[in-house]
DNA sequence: GTCTATAATGAGATAGAC
DNA sequence: GTCTATCTCATTATAGAC
């Protein structure tokens, strides 16, 4: 409602809120409009249609979450430091935005044809083409660490799995951890703070050989 | 469209295909018709609305995923007995159905409100009063073996959140790590039989003192 | 650029025949 | 129980004034 920024942007907002909350197909554009405290003319004038928003938000918001972990996957660390990053980072960044993997991977979920566009639009190129050389190179680091004694062999795929399930699913299920467990937001928030020391000690322990 | 089961029957395993597919909110009920091969009115007539369909099936469909974990993390089994067991059963129940987990994750994060109701309804009991002994019973087990020294210690909470991410959030996230890896159906099922046998092992050997 | 008013249609729900 | 026809309303989208 507050009349802060430019037009454009107001909408945006409001829509990636409306869209969070009850996804693309539950979302109104009468609500968006409102959130965004104009009218819903507005909002054909700038997006054309809810199909054209939605996609704006959606690329615009999923698109923040994925150059992160390939930056760190293919950085030039240790896999201990590789770990300690990505936990560090998505616990932070999810904590901040709980709702985004829910709305995200309901959203991957319903619109799959979607995926290869966000893909394409990652870090200004072609994803895969961004993504292939940094899992051929993370598979090499393992298989060296493996050989050295290290850690126990894995490939970079499972391990790739790992690290997000343990990071993102907590928030993807979210409101079933709250239910289950009985929690309100500070006792969620506690549960992820835990996670946070936790986490890369029980992941760096699955890899001792 | 096969016209083999009772009416009704043919109706809500037509409404969780389409609901599956599209979402509570995406669904259309002429769409539900035509894959139960009946005509619109007889939905309402077996369920009066929309919104008494889309509950049965939640219900229904996402009723029957918990209860087999609660009996396996509250059973007689050590610690190793229930990670093989949660690994072994959640992987080959979803493996049959991979987009069961994006479903109810979907509808998890956008109708909130119906999960007091799930949950009520499991083992026919409430399910925090099955929930909550096991969990407790299952944090004294956990102690009990890090005193021993045969683990580290690990808080019941956070044991089975990792269980749970490794398990299902693959299928949860599934579109994204098709599209990711440059998967079809055949690789991401065998990205799944490989964690069968190395899940198992992952968890243990993270939980080592 | 922003608004009000309204068109156009999509979709859930019901009436009533069979 | 099952169908066709129809009602009613919600929702997207556009026209046109300011």
């Amino acid at each position: 409602m507050a009349k802060d920024g430019d037009t454009e942007k107001r909408i945006l907002d409001a829509a990636r809120t409306v869209f969070i909350r009850r996804g693309t197909a539950g979302a109104r554009m009468q609500e968006i409009a409102e959130e965004a405290g104009v009218n819903q003319a507005l909002l054909h004038y700038y997006f054309r249609s809810k199909e054209r928003l939605s996609e704006a938000v959606f690329t615009e918001t999923a698109g923040r979450m994925f150059p992160a972990v390939v930056g760190i996957l293919g950085g030039e660390f240790t896999i201990d430091e590789k770990i300690d990053r990505i936990v560090e980072t998505y616990l932070d960044t999810m904590s901040r935005s709980p709702f985004l993997p829910g709305y995200i991977l309901s959203e991957l979920h319903h619109h799959p044809e979607r995926i290869p566009k966000l893909l394409g639009n990652v870090a200004g190129r072609t994803f895969s083409a961004t993504l292939l050389p940094v899992m051929e190179k993370l598979d090499k680091q393992l298989a060296s660490e493996a050989r050295k004694g290290h850690i126990r062999r894995i490939g970079a795929q499972q391990f790739v799995v790992n690290l997000l399930s343990l990071c993102v699913f907590p928030f993807a299920a979210r409101p079933m951890f709250r239910a289950a467990f009985d929690m309100d937001d500070d006792a969620f928030a506690r549960l992820i703070t835990t996670r946070r020391k936790e986490l890369p000690q029980f992941i760096k322990s699955a890899l001792r050989p």
